[in-house]
DNA sequence: CTTCTCACG
DNA sequence: ACGTACGTGAGAAGT
């Protein structure tokens, strides 16, 4: 056994390694004596929780720690089954346990690698990360202190507390690995490794006390907590789930890109683009092509992105000629060349990268973070696979003899604008199940009202919900300004409603310091130069919180192992074909309620095998 | 590390 | 009085 010590805000603490197995009747007469809340971590070969192990052939939990205010463990895992078993006999026997971001990572980890289920962990854990964002859910670049723990604990514990994270990547590099490397390569036993191992398990248990009671201060109800941690744990067990990737085709699709993108790049080479990802020479090669560039970025460079190529293509967004213009062979290079690099490296290479021993791919769903409140989805980044083009989600499977669904809020942030912003006329519409834009529109022009006044009076909405001013909308309806700022404030006379609670949510955030407070009780900290998006912060987080309540009450309904991800206002499930009707009919259920008098619906789909097969797949 | 670009809701 | 589209993840290039 090795021993540790230091101080931190003032209050000692001591560490202890274990090094042999005769050390570990110790370390479990500990874990007999503790009352309260211990705090678990651990440290593994990466973030790969479902293939690394696999690829490396090693123990995926290196070490296993456990702490109180005062006092660490840490159990070299890796070294063998005793390890292995008291870190586990620990894990079931603690009575109440917490951990930074350890439901998403160390639950799952311990559910695959360490023989407690996600189920045992989450029935007994409060999650840092989930106390850290209903603090104050901003990144570091937004004002916020940011949910990693060294700031957390450098601002609640201890101004001193050493940077774990950024200081064990200086000693991996150091020691001549990377910050990827070290993981794995450094020495189970390296002091400054199990240091900081002790001290992020100290500083987490130290956190709890303080981030609850500071949620308490501020008014924060318990019940939007334990509403976050059933959330984290059902998404969790979605991650757990997985997708199955369909190995032969998405092998295929790989060659496939790859080709299209050699191909067009060799094109694009022979105008003397060297770089395909730089915007610089594209520009220059184009108008060395002839071409005129008139758009810029905000940095002030020409601008070529994809809607300016299209245009140079002659095509619209779905690739239809437009008939303006002879199309530029430069420009038809660049944009698919581009197309089928992004689509190769962001989504079909992670797929085959992340895969597990089965063939299933886990992604990592973040349940609070944005900071609306909104999920977010990485490794792969699933939530935002093209969908005008089926070949990206064709990779993704139901298991055998299942099939696809999917399920939508239907106009969910239209619904939950009228619900928060009170406003009588779209809730007259709402209840009478209208479509909110035509109806807008025949309140306008009444039975002359066209596609085309539906079209410009969503953009209006949407432009409420996003606060978005008669420059952007008209740019982005392609509108003249003075067509758009009339409907902007046509739009304002029959919903004023909306201005009117913009004004009051802005002026009770500025009572409240800068924060609102949204219909959950969620803090939504404003920027002081963009107070305008609190319509948007409002419904966007109204909106992620009306799915997560669907999300619990589809657990309550049995419907958990169908659930696969949350895509904001949408649930995508797998369930065996024999019974898809009568999952789909619940899940539909389940996003079916009431929110202040507006009736909140949903509508949903079934495909075949792949997620593809909802964008036009025939498998 | 910042900027640009592009995929989604 | 004025004027503001919101929120993400990811890769490549250039500083």
């Amino acid at each position: 056994m090795k021993e540790f010590s230091g101080s931190l805000g003032g209050l000692p603490w001591r560490g202890y390694l274990v090094e042999r197995v005769e050390d570990l009747p110790k370390f479990l007469e500990w874990v007999r004596r503790q009352r309260g809340t211990t705090c678990f971590d651990t440290e593994t070969l990466g973030l790969g929780i479902y293939h690394q192990a696999r690829k490396m052939g090693r123990s995926f939990v290196r070490l296993s720690q456990f702490g109180n205010a005062t006092e660490a463990w840490a159990i070299p895992v890796e070294l063998g089954r005793p390890f292995y078993h008291a870190a586990r006999t620990a894990l079931i026997e603690l009575p109440a346990l917490t951990g930074h971001n350890m439901i998403s990572f160390d639950g799952l980890a311990s559910d695959k690698h360490l023989g407690v289920s996600l189920e045992v962990i989450c029935s007994k854990s409060t999650d840092t990360m989930i106390t850290s964002k209903l603090l104050d859910p901003r990144p570091p670049e937004a004002g916020g202190l940011g949910p990693k723990l060294k700031p957390q604990a450098a601002f609640y514990i201890d101004p001193s507390a050493p940077d774990t994270q950024d200081g064990l990547t200086k000693h991996f590099n150091s020691l001549g690995f990377t910050k990827e490397t070290g993981w794995a390569g450094i020495d189970i036993f390296d002091p400054l490794y199990v240091e900081y191992a002790l001290l992020d398990v100290i500083l987490g248990a130290r956190l709890l006390p303080v981030h609850l009671a500071e949620l308490e201060r501020l008014g924060v109800r318990k019940e939007l907590l334990d509403y976050e941690h059933e959330i984290s744990r059902i998404c969790a067990t979605m991650s757990r789930a997985g997708m199955l990737v369909d190995k032969e085709y998405t092998e295929g699709l790989y060659d496939t890109l790859d080709a299209d993108y050699q191909r067009n790049f060799e094109i694009v080479q022979s105008y003397g683009v060297l770089k395909l990802g730089s915007p610089d020479q594209i520009a220059k090669a184009l108008l060395e092509s002839g071409e005129e560039l008139t758009e810029r970025t905000d940095a002030g460079n020409l601008k070529v992105d994809k809607s300016v190529l299209l245009h140079l293509c002659d095509r619209n967004d779905k690739w239809e000629r437009i008939g303006g213009r002879t199309p530029n062979p430069l420009a038809e290079a660049v944009y698919h060349a581009k197309r089928a690099s992004k689509w190769r490296t962001a989504y079909v290479d992670t797929f085959l990268e992340e895969m597990d021993e089965d063939g299933y791919v886990h992604c990592n769903i973040n349940t609070l973070q944005a900071r609306t409140g909104r999920m977010s989805v990485t490794r792969a980044a699933v939530q935002t696979l093209p969908s005008r083009d089926m070949m990206i989600r064709r990779c993704l499977l139901a298991d055998p003899g299942e099939a696809v669904i999917s399920v939508d809020f239907s106009a969910i942030e239209m619904r939950v604008l009228a619900a928060l912003a009170d406003v009588r006329r779209m809730k007259e519409a709402f209840a009478n199940d209208e479509d909110i834009h035509w109806f807008t529109a025949r309140l306008v022009a009444g039975e002359d009202a066209t596609e085309y006044h539906r079209k410009k009076y969503k953009t209006v909405g949407l432009g409420k919900v996003y606060g978005g001013g008669v420059t952007t909308l008209a740019r982005q309806s392609g509108a003249p300004e003075a067509d758009v700022q009339h409907a902007i404030n046509t739009y304002n006379r029959l919903y004023p409603e909306i201005s009117r609670s913009s004004k009051k949510w802005t002026r009770q955030a500025y009572q409240n310091g800068m924060v609102h407070i949204s219909a959950t009780g969620r803090r939504l900290p404003l920027d002081r130069k963009r107070t305008y998006a609190v319509v948007n912060y409002a419904c966007q987080s109204a909106a992620r919180d009306v799915l997560g309540q669907s999300l619990i009450d589809m657990d309550a309904a049995g419907l958990l192992p169908y659930l696969r991800l949350p895509i904001h206002d949408e649930v995508l499930a797998f369930a065996p074909t024999g019974e898809v009707e009568e999952v789909e009919r619940e899940i539909r259920k389940c996003m079916t309620m009431d929110l202040f008098g507006v009736p909140i619906t949903a509508e949903g789909e079934i495909g075949k095998r792949s997620w593809g097969s909802l964008y036009g797949a025939d498998f």
